[in-house]
This record gives C-alpha cells, structure tokens and sequence, in this order.
DNA sequence: TTAGTATTAAGACCAGGTTACAAACTGCTT
DNA sequence: AAGCAGTTTGTAACCTGGTCTTAATACTAA
C-alpha cells in the first residue's frame, strides 16, 4: 500500500477536499505515513492546519450564509436613498458560480436586485410580489457586480423599482420588482 | 461601565451571536473584564471554546452552503423527464426566511424555479435569459414548497418554461423562465 | 559504495483553551 | 467592625493540534 509521494500527495488533498476537518493525526493513519510526513506534505502544497482551516471555512460560509439566508441584504449595500434609490455591491467568488460553466448563478443576481429593492422600499415588512428579470452577460469569480436600483412609481405601497446590474460599465442584467410595503402583518403577497 | 453579571452574560451572547469568533481575550477586552470572568460564563452558559465554535459553523454551514451554491439543484429534484417537465420539493427552514416576517425570501423560490428550469432543459451548458415570477402566498417554516415545471415551447434552444409552485395544492408562486441551451462555450446569456 | 533525497523521530515552543484551587473584592447582615 | 456568601480574578498544571528545528535513518540512482 506504498504511494508515490506524487500520489500520496494527491490522496492527501482529495481526503481534505472531502473532509477538510481531518488532523494530521488521521490523515497521517489514513495514508499510512507518519505524522511528519503529512505535515511536510501539507507545507509542500500550502494547506494550512486543521484550525485555520476550520476557521477560513467557518469565516467564510459563515457571513456568506449569512448573507444569503440571515440577513436582509446580499451584497453590501452602499448607498440608499429610502424611498428614491440604492446601489449594493457583490463580489463573485468561486462558490457563487456553476461548476460546469463558471459563471454566476442566476438567483445570485435575483438576490442582489431582491434584496436591493426591497431596501429601498424599507416599509416595516416590504415584500417582493413579482417580478421580471434578464440577464444579459456572463459573470465570473472575481467580478464585482453593482446593482442600482431606481424606484419609478409608488401608488398606495405599491413600488415599481428597477435594477440594473453592471461589471465595469457593461451591463449584466436588468430586472423590475414590483414590491408591496405592507405595515401591519395581514397582508398577503410577502416574498 | 459596570454591567450586572446577568447583563454582562446577555452582552457576551449578544457579542458571540455578532461574531462568533472572538476569542475569550478579545470578549474580555470587550466586556471590561478578566478573562477568567468570561471563561466562567462561557462556562454559565455553555458555550463552547472558540475552536469548536469554529468548527461547529464550519461543518454545519459547510454542507449547507454545498447544498445551496454548490450543486446545480436548490429543493429536491423528485421527477425529470428531459425537455418536457420536472418537479423538485423545497422545504423550507428557518434559515430560508425574513427574520422579520418569519416568510421565505424571494430568491429561494427563485432558485428552486431557476434551477429546476435548468434541470429540465440539460443542455450542457443551459443558462437562464430571463424570468418573469410573481409571488402569491406567503411560505413558513415547515412547509414543502413543490415546484413544477413544464416545457411550453422550443425553438431553436430557447425553452419556455414556466414553473409553479404549491404547498398543499395553493399555489404559491407562479414564474416564467426563458432558457437557453447552450451547446458550444461561445454564447452569450449565461444566467 | 556513496551522494542525495525522502521519511521519521525527538525536542522545544505556541495559542487557546481546560481544570482545580486560592485569593481578593463586593454587598449585606449581625 | 467582623463575618459570611457570592462574584470576580489570578495562578499553575495540563491538553490539543499544531509550529519549527535538528538529527537520525531508509531508499534510490549513479
């Protein structure tokens, strides 16, 4: 059950690619090497140790969670006029995108101008009712996609907003949200 | 900046749920009190030690966040039958809603819709142009959020699709998604 | 055989804890 | 003022999962 150091190597990441939260101790068992030896491997191909690991993982997925099921907002907002308008930002990383064609996963944008536009709105429960979205080009890890929304008509809390969406100028996608401010919580329609 | 021992605990836990990363010396710098002290407390209230807490978040968001950004499906896909329709099952947790409203966000139905759209068509590298959803009903925890999609029309790789979804027969939320299937890498309208 | 590389082992050190225990400070009663 | 309880703080020893350094051993090709 001798490997190749080249082989040990690769054994060594697709362990830590399928359980990043493996010791030294139990990959040194698992590939039937010393201790050592996992950690000369880890240092030759720049895998930090376990806690950093934990950490990276934990601070990372964290405030993206966050961001996408905990908070009101994805993407960092970063100016807002209620009532008027907003622009929010978000960077592209690497778990946004499909594997296959690495780019941006459509709810990502759906997301973005959502949640942009609701802040816009800021009623005590705003809520998205429909809406209507294109995307247009291509997005990749990297990319800092910056959504602007505009409110264009408000009748009795009934908000048509748009949002448009650039990478550096161009335009990535474009989409209207109708929104309904409701203020007591009896109202239907919420999203 | 004396804080009763009951208010200080509510301080730590109210620190803790903002950034769970902090060590007991950074919570202790933060609440004017010994280290010691936030031990004891930590201790009062059972919380764990920074580096569980790290890797507790990290295991538990990790699988989440493959769930959500890493595979190509958000809900459970149920049925597939390839240019002709599909259904997949979203239940809803408390994660996926407002904290406000306690209603699932928009861009889950709009992903679990996206993604479904997306399964039906399969192309190697089908993409979403544009999308048109309205949402009817608010959704709460617990609920399974049934999604069905079926193929309106093709023509020349543009599919029309419109999805529906119901929890228990009441539908909550209509949409339209105009897909392209993309067979070289060369197009353009990837969503 | 021997040089050079790969592996292992052994020792000291670190962060961020743990446990156990002692000391000090508080508020309050007697 | 003395005594006591509860709270807070400090100290020392130990643990895990590492770090870094040095040294010894094993393997392999010339």
């Amino acid at each position: 059950m001798k490997l190749s150091r080249q082989k040990r190597r690769e054994a060594l990441q697709q362990k830590l690619a399928e359980d990043p939260f493996l010791t030294d101790h139990q990959l040194a068992e698992a590939l039937g090497v010393s201790v050592a030896t996992v950690r000369l491997d880890r240092m030759a191909l720049a895998i930090p140790e376990l806690r950093v690991r934990a950490k990276t993982i934990a601070a990372s997925t964290y405030s993206r969670m966050k961001a996408l099921t905990g908070e009101e907002i994805v993407g960092d907002l970063v100016e807002l006029n209620l009532g008027q308008n907003g622009t929010s930002v978000l960077e592209v990383d690497e778990q946004m995108v499909f594997a296959r064609t690495g780019t941006l996963r459509g709810h990502f944008f759906f997301a973005q101008g959502n949640s942009l536009a609701l802040a816009v709105v800021n009623s005590e429960y705003a809520s998205t009712k429909s809406s209507d979205i294109s995307f247009f080009r291509e997005v990749r890890p990297g990319d800092r996609v910056v959504a602007k929304a505009q409110v264009i008509s408000v009748e009795n809390g009934n908000y048509r907003i748009s949002v448009e969406g650039r990478v550096q100028d161009e335009i990535v996608f474009q989409g209207k949200y109708f929104v309904m401010a409701v203020d007591d919580r009896g109202g239907i329609g919420r999203g």
